[in-house]
DNA sequence: ATGACGATGCACT
DNA sequence: GTGCATCGTCATG
């Protein structure tokens, strides 16, 4: 994967990539680009601080950080210069279902990684993964292995720049957080 | 030192 | 569809 394309280039071409932490995960059905300084609802529109530091370090990163005081959220820090970022929203489970329905307390495989925060705790993801590679264990992140059709449409959960399409899906999944708008 | 506010998820109506 | 838990982060004083 290049990790130095810019993010909404990235977060189309993540759609139906395979990432698995410690062997757990599937395939990215849903995420959402985030453009550093010239996008307002990026954390990195105001500059660095001790919390978005690994967006402004290199591509190919994890960016991990906790939402609402309770939930974690994974990025990739991509793009060609800082403060770019792609957030991981939605999984399709294929690997270590019994250990995701174990974390998660849910049985239904459309529960299991259906949401950022809800990924995270699937595959164990917390602060301790913020700022590791992700072309090293315990991440694996393989290409999609043919072209999938990509849906589009606004960022979810923001207030800012809510009207930019930098939201991206796989068409017709039902593994996403929410349904794209036909 | 303090207060406002989330890149959410879940229970409940 | 609505309400709320829950706390780190950041801007302000």
């Amino acid at each position: 994967m290049d990790f130095t394309a810019d993010p909404v280039t990235f977060a189309q071409e993540l759609i139906g990539a395979t990432l698995l932490v410690g062997g757990v995960g599937g395939l990215i059905v849903e995420t959402e680009a985030y453009d550093g300084e010239d996008d307002p609802a990026a954390h990195s529109f105001r500059g660095q601080t001790a919390r978005n530091a690994v967006m402004f370090g290199p591509p190919g990163r994890a960016y991990v950080y906790r939402s609402y005081g309770l939930h974690w959220c994974l990025n990739f820090v991509c793009g060609s210069r800082p403060g770019r970022a792609v957030l991981i929203r939605a999984l399709e489970p294929t690997s270590g279902l019994d250990v995701m329905r174990g974390r998660r307390g849910v049985e239904a495989p459309r529960s299991l990684c259906s949401g950022p925060g809800k990924l995270c705790q699937a595959l164990a993801i917390d602060l301790g993964h913020n700022g590791l590679p992700l072309d090293a264990p315990p991440f694996q992140l393989a290409p999609p292995a043919a072209p999938v059709p990509v849906a589009i449409g606004p960022r979810i959960g923001i207030t800012r720049a809510a009207d930019l399409p930098w939201r991206f899906g796989l068409a017709g999944s039902p593994f996403l957080s929410k349904p794209f708008r036909d």
